[in-house]
RNA sequence: GCCAGCGUAGCUCAGGGGUAGAGCAGCGGUUUCGUAAACCGCCGGUCGUCGGUUCAAAUCCGACCGCUGGCUCCA
């Protein structure tokens, strides 16, 4: 997985604009900041994050500043400063901020040496090195009232024009986003041409916060993680398990339609494998720690591969028989640093829909093509159209050749062509063993994962020998091509969640159809129309409590469930059912045969 | 892992140096009802854990565990 430091830079860092400009002028990165360049927006923003700084420097004069530059929605200063800051502080320092608008100071650019600007920021070491690293020979500054700050601008005229501001939250990060750089304090901040325009700002994250799978996991008794067991470790209660089943037997069906073969292998295996891998090498971190079996160190497993591998190594393979696709819904352990942990998004334990292909090298092409055709297949049936497609190139570490890599990423960028896909470079952020294509999916909040991944390995073929015997009848390396499809089914399920604010289509819903008697008298009918329903296929339930129908019409809509089929004196005497869809519809009286189609159509078409 | 905040009943939350409260859920009744919450009663908590300060700690302090928001990381 590939960090976003990149995107980062060139979205929240004005103070190196040109530096950027040099490094990425060639992306279509670039393009998304430029087009913000002269915005009217990002200047109000920029300029809120001076204001900021300059209340916090009211009220703490010996603050030392860092960077303060615009992002989505707003705006982001950090800070140095002789105590924490605490959520108290906050309104403090938007008070001050509304004095210094109210004074409607004018914003002042110069120009000057970078030895005269380290002398007007003697006192500031945070700027003295961002004025070092800056390549012209002249710096520009912004002044608004007594407040300086080594700034490209551009500004509003005043103080006076930034309207609708409120400050958010505070964070720790370090300085120049290095964990051995000093942490600073960082104030966010959103900011708006309108105070209707920040009301709707705060209504929207309202709306997403509803949508956040770690309340919906609740709400919808999905799945839930214990302390008792421990963090980053699910459960999957019956409703989440169900959705998970219907999304692997789809999935497994998939698979062996496209020419793939479904494997499973074990949980643990010795150190000694991890060590023939590399793993062990390089990814001890984020390794449960070994455990010893009858003298032997064993470890549970942090990927799939060496099982497949050693399942191909079983017998001696002619380059006929490929390319072999060797698939498993395969459960990893990885251990994740605490703070790192979210939800089903990002665990310690996670099944991946994991599969290696193992081909010629010749063939590499037409199995990339054929992964990106099922990735788009997967994509589309669950209803994710947009998605960011990254190509990631040779990173410094590298194992196997430069023109092995060359010859593998020109094959991934090649097919991405072929089928008309848009994509970025992410330059240098392949894995060491070889280039890959990620799929990045958004979740409601806005945080990016990583979803579906093709990966090129020149690096465990060599370390455990995988080879075929070629037509000239000597041994050949094969080639190995990782791939998930949808990611793990826990950051998948946590996307799905999100993505549809837990109304899952008709044909992932757990309770599909759930039918509701009015009187108790209506129960055995009730259930006589549930077991009918039953054997068609569906998943139905009766809500034979003697509870009132509104409670019950109320509690289904909570739980989000697509039918609600209610049965009474009318509905029993006509032998129909009535039918209430989650929107709030009411289709009136059906016969049940009806209905049952009407619902087997919508499961069959994934919708 | 780092910075900040938080941790009170199954859930959502109030309270706060003198030994705990609401709504929902659960349980027991009554009600048998027509498209988003019927009514009455009962049960329920060593206030995350461990240690310290104090005559007295759920409340103050410390450590740890966990969660939230960021940072870093993410094969």
């Amino acid at each position: 997985m590939t960090s976003q430091r990149s995107l980062v830079q060139v979205q929240y860092c004005p103070f190196f604009d040109e530096i950027i400009v040099d490094f990425w002028i060639h992306t279509e990165r670039f393009k998304m900041s430029s087009k913000k360049q002269d915005d009217y927006m990002e200047r109000m923003r920029h300029s809120a994050s001076h204001i900021m700084a300059e209340a916090v420097q009211h009220l703490f004069p010996d603050a030392k500043f860092g960077i303060g530059p615009t992002i989505e929605d707003g705006f982001y200063y950090d800070f140095e400063l002789p105590r924490p800051l605490t959520p108290e502080d906050l309104p403090i320092i938007e008070n001050e901020m509304r004095k210094i608008i109210s004074q409607n100071v004018p914003f002042i650019a110069d120009e000057m040496s970078k030895d005269k600007a380290r002398e007007l920021f003697a006192a500031q070491p945070y700027k003295l090195e961002l004025i070092d690293e800056i390549p012209d020979s002249s710096v520009t500054i912004y002044k608004q009232g007594s407040f300086i700050d080594l700034c490209r601008g551009p500004h509003l005229a005043s103080t006076g024009e930034v309207k609708a501001f409120k400050l958010t939250r505070i964070a720790g990060a370090y300085w120049r986003g290095d964990e051995k750089r000093p942490m600073l304090q960082r104030i966010y901040g959103v900011a708006f041409e309108s105070q209707e325009e920040l009301d709707n700002y705060f209504s929207r994250q309202a709306e997403a916060t509803k949508r956040d799978h770690r309340k919906l996991g609740k709400e919808l008794d999905l799945f839930s993680i214990h302390e008792e067991i421990g963090p980053g470790l699910i459960c999957w209660h019956p409703r989440g398990a169900m959705i998970r089943q219907v999304i692997e037997d789809f999935w497994k069906a998939e698979h062996r339609k496209r020419g793939y073969d479904i494997v499973y292998t074990p949980h643990i295996a010795k150190l000694d494998l991890w060590k023939t891998s590399g793993h062990w090498e390089f990814y001890r971190d984020y390794l449960f720690s070994p455990m010893e079996i009858e003298g032997q160190q064993y470890m549970l497993k942090p990927m799939n591969c060496i099982g497949h591998i050693l399942i191909y190594k079983s017998k001696l393979r002619s380059y006929r028989n490929l390319p072999l696709r060797y698939a498993e819904l395969g459960t990893v352990y990885r251990y994740e640093r605490t703070g790192v942990l979210y939800g089903l998004a990002r665990v310690r334990g996670f099944t991946q829909d994991d599969a290696h292909i193992f081909c010629r090298p010749d063939q590499i092409e037409e199995e990339v093509l054929e992964v990106l055709n099922l990735i788009q297949f997967m994509m589309s049936s669950f209803g994710f159209d947009e998605y960011e497609l990254l190509l990631s190139t040779r990173p410094e570490k590298y194992a196997g050749t430069v023109s092995m890599w060359e010859e593998a990423t020109g094959s991934l960028k090649h097919v991405l062509e072929k089928l008309d896909l848009h994509y970025e470079i992410d330059p240098g952020e392949g894995v060491f063993y070889g280039p890959k294509i990620d799929i990045k999916l958004k979740d409601a909040l806005g945080h990016v994962w990583q979803g579906p991944t093709i990966q090129v390995d020149f690096n465990l073929p060599q370390r455990f020998n995988v080879c075929y015997i070629g037509e000239d009848g000597l041994e050949h390396n094969v080639a190995m091509i990782h791939r998930t499809v949808l990611g793990s089914m826990e950051r998948f399920l946590a996307c799905l969640t999100e993505h549809y604010g837990g109304a899952f289509p008709v044909w992932l819903s757990p309770v599909q159809a759930l039918i509701i008697p009015i009187a108790d008298r209506h129960v055995s009918y009730a259930h006589k129309i549930a077991s009918s329903f039953k054997n068609d296929g569906i998943r139905v339930c009766v809500d034979d409590r003697s509870e009132r129908m509104n409670l019950k019409i109320r509690e289904a809509q909570l739980e989000k469930v697509p039918y609600m089929l209610i049965v009474g004196d009318k509905e029993m005497a006509t032998s129909g059912v009535s039918v209430r869809l989650r929107s709030g519809e009411d289709l009136d009286i059906k016969a049940p045969t009806e209905v049952k189609k009407r619902i087997r159509a919508a499961i069959e078409a994934r919708s």
